[in-house]
DNA sequence: CATTATTTTGCAAAACTTTGCAAATTATTT
DNA sequence: AAATAATTTGCAAAGTTTTGCAAAATAATG
């Protein structure tokens, strides 16, 4: 049995599987665990599968679902949610983009009044209406996971609107990758979202410290700055600086 | 067991019981008090589930709390629902404008699967979502009042979609005025909506005989079908029958 | 046939699971 | 409201399984 062959089986298994165990594996293609392990091993170092103790699993290629994130590290977004809501004067047009950091600041500007709101998020919007005078839905194929439009209606609508303020949040923010996100659409919409805004902050809580996604997201510096729950890390206040992106950190009030 | 299949096992319970104990998972996952519990704080750490005294629950995801209004005549705008949902296939894609009958469309379509769906009303499109294959928003100004989007954005939008079905209400049905609306935007978005379908229903509970709205809506007989829930009267029959436009009364079932 | 690459085997260290017990919490009874 | 009973938690020791490594065995190559 040659070791492609064994690979093959292996991936085989996952296929149908989700999760396999040297200790199966071993049975089933008839060699010995420690090859069996190697062959995890490789399969592992070449993202073919997610080696776990004793086994395997599928590769997890899902970021993790909205009901999920929403939860994780509620009081820093409320907290950058509330310092970008001061930023925010009454009756200026603001864009603001989908995901639970937005909702946060949604729910941070519910006390103003006479907004003129843009957005693709559909909970931003119920959460939004209140407080605007007038709104916006952009319109396109909505992502249910997310129950927010994206697709290329939704990027035509987008390229058409100018805002005061637009506020997208970010996937990932690494100092070697910067700004990037895990969908290529979510990518490109937020990026023409952001450059309908006068003044353009991108929210990201500590979490997303050190996250690469698959999508870089490269938006003028001019006129932007990020917002923080936490101070970053050096590297990544290194990085900034380098590229003079201006950041401010949310205070704990 | 590899710890992946047990965090699955788990999860997939949390999917159709809200809450598991450490001693119900224990029995079915057949492993250790100890080792169950560790899985559970890993599972909270990660934010896939929340963690409680003797076991676990779903995360609270909070849903889409949107003002419905009380409900008037909802029996019968039920019963329409039932009788359209019934005559609209298993991955048709169809068209629904905003309104209190359509919602109770988008409840009786809950059941069915692979639609695809276009709609101008947030509400419709929360609740439909998990029977869509696929879901596209109008965009455009939303009115606050009905959360659903309208204006010149939503009209141009919807002169390029086309569907297997189109449902829209009516604002009035009169033997006088025949197909009437509230709004000038609304019946325009209405009657380019209802353009869109193969198959045209118009839905009509019967509050809205004899309302006379200040816009009329002309849309051609060629497929429609008008949907009651009571027998119209004899004067609105007449002049149905004279226009060839046909209708069907959902039965009390 | 010697050399090189791959696989198997054995063993100690590390990681994980089970088990038992005491402290803390919650529910029930008096 | 206090006392009692039942359940759950947190922790640590004992028991298993898995890992990482290196030597021995086997297979492949020129």
């Amino acid at each position: 049995m040659l070791a492609p062959q064994r690979h093959a089986l292996i991936l085989a298994q996952l296929d149908k599987e989700t999760t396999v165990s040297i200790r199966a594996l071993t049975q089933k293609i008839g060699v010995s665990r420690e090859t069996i392990r190697k062959d995890i091993d490789y399969l592992a170092q070449t993202a073919k599968l997610q080696q776990v103790r004793g086994g395997a699993t599928r590769i997890r290629t899902q970021e993790v679902p909205m009901a999920s994130r929403s939860q994780i590290n509620a009081e820093g977004k409320a907290r950058i949610a509330r310092a970008i809501a001061a930023r925010i004067p009454t009756g200026a047009s603001v864009y603001l983009d989908n995901g639970s950091s937005t909702r946060a600041l949604a729910h941070a500007l519910a006390g103003h009044s006479g907004l003129r709101v843009f957005t693709n998020d559909l909970e931003v919007a119920s959460i939004i209406a209140p407080a605007c005078e007038n709104l916006v839905m952009v319109g396109g194929r909505i992502d249910t996971e997310e129950m927010a439009t994206f697709g290329s209606e939704a990027l035509a609508q987008v390229t058409q609107h100018h805002v005061d303020v637009s506020v997208i949040s970010a996937g990932g923010l690494s100092a070697r990758a910067l700004l990037t996100d895990f969908s290529d659409e979510g990518m490109r919409l937020r990026a023409q979202m952001s450059l309908c805004g006068q003044t353009r902050y991108v929210i990201a809580d500590h979490e997303k410290f050190g996250v690469v996604g698959q999508f870089s997201l490269t938006i003028p510096a001019d006129g932007l700055c990020f917002v923080f729950d936490q101070d970053p890390p050096d590297e990544l206040h290194s990085a900034l600086h380098t590229q003079k992106i201006q950041y401010i950190v949310a205070d704990i009030v």
